[in-house]
RNA sequence: GGGCGCUUAGCUCAGUUGGUUAGAGCGCGUGCUUCACACGCACGAGGUCGCAGGUUCGAGUCCUGCAGUGCCCACCA
């Protein structure tokens, strides 16, 4: 066993040295297992991080919280598959590489297609494994046999394949619509990759003369360069205003144009003038308005949001210049009427920032009302199960008001859409490879379809395409539906609903095996074609000023500077800690720092350990590392022959309980802090303390049982604080076995599990008023400036059953650990001396020859007698009351009943030693 | 416009189905070169649980209103 280990635990080399192990010894690697497997299966898809990705804290928590479930279900005999990968990521990839060629004065276009994605997949190669590589850093237990990327050529003909089924089964469709278009990006948007803002903008008010009258009708615009292209005006039906212009035309200014008056329930008489400008190729709303009364589309505005050659003098005006541009002209020719402050709307693209143009162009859209049907039933009736529980209604609040999903991307990195066009015919033919030949006509002269499907089109199907579909296999049968899914929220209808949709659409008439179903603790769903059968929502990580963290903001914190300062294992530490399930989490250094320490602390206790060791003969230390006992569920090899033995078995053994119940329910912070004080405030603080003398005696047996329950508990320790410290865990585990472990790593250990036998009640309570004693005595030394050294005598009056006996039997701890000597029992109550203390079960005299200030000694008396008696009154008046007797549960009543008498006899006691003071 | 959170010690946060005395870390004060650990040990100070009502025998916890604050969704010119 290591005899020079350094006073300070070094994370750096330690954690960089386990985490290639750990992937040179493919621990986490899971083989298919052949049919008649039993074991629980755990499956969990890795959320893949864009190739562009740089590792930050959303990912370091997301992470941090699956390899705590994965290692915890791994360690309790779970056969845990993790799946890792990286998400080609469309736009984002595709501007990374634009950047780099603007950098050599290219464009893309100079390149062309092809050359332009041979040139992304070389940067791909180059760089998209940073992230992963961030990840092997964190001690992900990933298997890395079957990392993934979404462009990889069997998850991409799978992707072909979904997008032929879904044509075929008349669930996607092409169409001429209104996009979200993005002019930076040059490419349309999904609704949901734009953020809307309000900003401070302008109201144009304009006046339409009516034709064939002096009458105006004034209308508001905060775009007015998109009056160009109206085609009509409409009133509501109801607005008695404009009843008399009823199947009139207005001119359109500047453009001179009739355009007609229109009734559509468009115009809402309450707002403004109750007419509005109806401009169906540049609006949302009125693309809907021209389609119901069969207006003209026109477009004045190009894909570089330039005006085009339909806004006559304005053409290749950009669109804020010709806005500009507008309202003067329109001010100078008295079509002007005000201008208004107003809050306007904004879109923003959510990549760029550039403000989104409302277009109209020709692009695939996917059906989604058919597949929301089957993805709302998985969640109503309960097939999966999304915590915290509040963001199930929130996904079902967007699920029943779905729009239909805009797939298709003017991009070139992505998926290309299965579809070529007949440059004769114009027949598409829709296909899994591609075709020679025109199915009409016969044509060989066809060309593929421009666009890119939306890279969530793709990652929507990872659950299932991961596992090898379109085929029908043996891992389906065994790893899907996959358990859990912990994601961010941010992501909830990017991805997590379109792949319960995928996965509810493609995966219907599934059945796991139904072994490992039973055995996994599914029996009970019906449903095998849902994607997981449970969902996380993680919080979000934000600055410790509660900022989101952003780079235009400046504001990030990096975690691999974080881990590079306090180590891997104190900053999962940390995001464990603060993970309460639904609030966020503000992240703050000087928590790292504090479990820092923590990992220092057990460092320590390993040394101390090794230290005790050391004067067992060598021959006995294999046998109480425990080699032959040990892979074992719970503490193996400990044998309680006192009470701190008992006690910390038993608050072992009730945390270990309590640890599997919290991450259960996902509870992390709570697991984490448990461990914490168990790990500190119990077993360093009380009982290494409380078995020091049993280490240095000079009989060799006690010696031999003392580190070898020191052993004993440590081991199983170091166990159940694994999954959320796996580092130092495993280099610790692996010193004690010296090299001769029973398992390869302590990750394939047995997660320790509570021996409900082993809570000791009557071990926990005499430990308690063990502990009163001796914090009493430490606290009246402490008020009464004895030095430290100096041994005090000390006299107990005991009362309560067997009290008097637990402290004699534990004699030499309250010595050692109060430094006192002459520990002395007597017969009556010590009501008379100052230097006292009083509790239910013993009043303490801390005999001293001091001056005792009696002015001070009363003063202090006071002080302890007034929240007692406080509280006496409130228990008394609290009992008085025939209802709460009456109605509370008998176990309340009696619990302030037996404080109320404990109260009272303090109470007495404090009283008395007022009175012999005078 | 709709929806959802948050407000507890100087700071950052816990406190599941209402139940006896509201906790932690950091910071702060006092004292310790105690032979595992100063990334430590011991002891301590510090809270009208945002405000106002209500339900209840009992409210940090449930309800209503108000005030701050943050987020998400939304095609109102």
């Amino acid at each position: 066993m290591p005899h020079d280990l350094p006073k300070a635990y070094e994370p750096g080399a330690i954690e960089a040295r386990w985490a290639e192990y750990w992937i040179k010894e493919k621990l986490f690697s899971v083989p298919t297992p052949p049919p008649g497997e039993t074991r629980p299966v755990f499956t969990l898809l890795l959320p893949p991080p864009n190739v562009t990705g740089r590792l930050h804290m959303g990912h370091m928590l997301n992470q941090t919280q699956m390899d705590i479930i994965v290692r915890w279900h791994r360690m309790r005999g779970f056969l845990t598959l993790w799946l890792p990968g990286t998400d080609h990521a469309g736009i984002a990839t595709q501007m990374m590489v634009e950047r780099q060629l603007a950098k050599e004065g290219k464009k893309r276009s100079d390149l062309g297609r092809e050359a332009f994605i041979e040139r992304v997949w070389e940067w791909k190669r180059h760089y998209g494994g940073a992230i992963l590589d961030q990840m092997k850093r964190l001690g992900a237990s990933v298997d890395w046999d079957r990392e993934y990327f979404t462009m990889d050529e069997n998850l991409s003909r799978a992707v072909r394949e979904v997008f032929v089924r879904l044509y075929e089964e008349g669930l996607i469709y092409r169409g001429k619509y209104i996009v979200n278009w993005c002019p930076r990006c040059e490419t349309a948007i999904s609704d949901l990759e734009v953020k809307h803002e309000e900003v401070p903008g302008k109201l144009y008010e304009i006046r339409y003369p009516v034709i064939g009258s002096s009458e105006f009708i004034t209308v508001a615009t905060t775009r007015p360069e998109t009056m160009l292209g109206d085609t009509a005006v409409a009133v509501n039906e109801a607005d008695e205003r404009y009843r008399h212009l009823r199947g009139k035309s207005v001119l359109l200014p500047l453009m001179k144009r009739e355009i007609p008056i229109i009734l559509d329930e468009l115009a809402k008489p309450e707002f403004g003038t109750g007419a509005v400008k109806v401009t169906p190729a540049h609006d949302a709303n009125d693309f809907q308005a021209g389609l119901r009364h069969n207006l003209p589309q026109i477009e004045v505005i190009d894909e570089h949001a330039r005006m085009n050659e339909n806004a006559g003098v304005y053409a290749r005006l950009d669109r804020f210049v010709a806005r500009e541009r507008i309202v003067e002209d329109l001010q100078a020719q008295g079509f002007l009427v005000g201008v208004k402050d107003y809050v306007v709307p904004l879109g923003k693209c959510d990549r760029c920032g550039t403000v989104v143009e409302p277009r109209l162009s020709t692009q695939w859209f996917v059906k989604i009302k058919p597949l929301a049907e089957h993805a709302i039933e998985a969640v109503e009736k309960g097939e999966i199960t999304i915590v915290p529980e509040n963001y199930k209604q929130i996904y079902l609040n967007w699920m029943n008001n779905i729009y239909d999903w805009c797939i298709s991307r003017q991009l070139w990195w992505g998926h290309r859409i299965p579809v070529w066009h007949c440059g004769k015919c114009k027949t598409m033919v829709v296909a899994r490879e591609a075709p020679t030949k025109c199915t009409n006509c016969g044509s060989a002269d066809l060309q593929q379809d421009t666009d890119v499907l939306d890279t969530w089109f793709s990652s929507g199907l990872l659950p299932f395409t991961t596992l090898g579909w379109p085929e029908k296999t043996r891992d389906q049968e065994v790893f899907y539906p996959t358990a859990l899914l912990i994601t961010a929220y941010e992501i909830l209808f990017f991805w997590v609903a379109r792949m319960i949709m995928f996965g509810c659409h493609f995966m219907a008439g599934h059945h796991q095996d139904p072994l490992i179903k039973q055995a996994s603790g599914w029996a009970d769903k019906k449903d095998d074609s849902v994607p997981f059968r449970n969902v996380y929502i993680h919080a979000l990580v934000r600055d410790a000023e509660r900022q989101k963290m952003s780079k235009t903001k400046g504001n990030v914190i990096d975690p691999l500077e974080i881990i590079e300062q306090f180590g891997t294992d104190a900053t999962r530490f940390t995001l464990a800690a603060m993970a309460a399930p639904g609030t966020d989490i503000a992240f703050n250094e000087s928590r790292t720092e504090g479990y820092r320490a923590f990992a220092n602390k057990i460092w320590n206790v390993a040394r101390f350990m090794f230290m005790n060791l050391d004067r067992v003969e060598a021959s006995l230390r294999p046998a109480l590392a425990g080699s032959e006992t040990r892979p074992h569920m719970g503490v193996a090899g400990f044998e309680p022959t006192t009470l701190e033995d008992r006690w910390i078995l038993s608050r072992f053994n009730r945390v270990a309980r309590d640890v599997a119940s919290e991450l259960e329910d996902y509870r992390f912070h709570e697991a984490a802090n448990g461990i914490y004080d168990f790990f500190w405030g119990e077993f360093c603080d009380w009982y290494l303390e409380l078995i020091k003398p049993r280490l240095n005696s000079a009989d060799a047996a006690e010696v031999r049982t003392a580190c070898g329950n020191l052993v004993s508990l440590f081991e199983a320790a170091l166990r159940l604080l694994h999954p959320i410290m796996p580092f130092i865990t495993e280099e610790i585990w692996q010193a004690i076995y010296e090299g001769r472990p029973p398992v390869k790593s302590i990750a394939l250990a047995a997660y320790p599990q509570a021996d409900e036998k082993q809570i000791d009640l009557a071990a926990e309570t005499d430990m308690a008023v063990l502990q009163d004693l001796i914090v009493s005595v430490r606290n009246l030394r402490a008020e009464l400036k004895i030095e430290p050294k100096m041994r005090v005598p000390i006299e107990i009056y005991a009362h309560g059953n067997g009290t008097r006996a637990l402290i004699e039997q534990n004699r030499g701890a309250v010595e050692r650990l109060a430094t006192v000597e002459k520990l002395a029992f007597v017969e009556s109550s010590l009501a008379k001396q100052t230097g006292a203390r009083s509790t239910a079960r013993f009043d303490l005299h801390v005999v001293y020859e001091r001056k005792i200030d009696v002015e001070t000694e009363r003063k202090r008396l006071r002080r302890d007698l007034e929240p007692v008696e406080k509280e006496i009154q409130n228990k008394e008046s609290q009992l008085g009351k025939e209802q709460f007797v009456a109605k509370a549960p008998a176990h309340v009543v009696e619990g302030l009943r037996k404080r109320l008498e404990e109260l009272r006899i303090l109470r007495d006691k404090l009283k008395r030693q007022l009175d012999e003071l005078g």
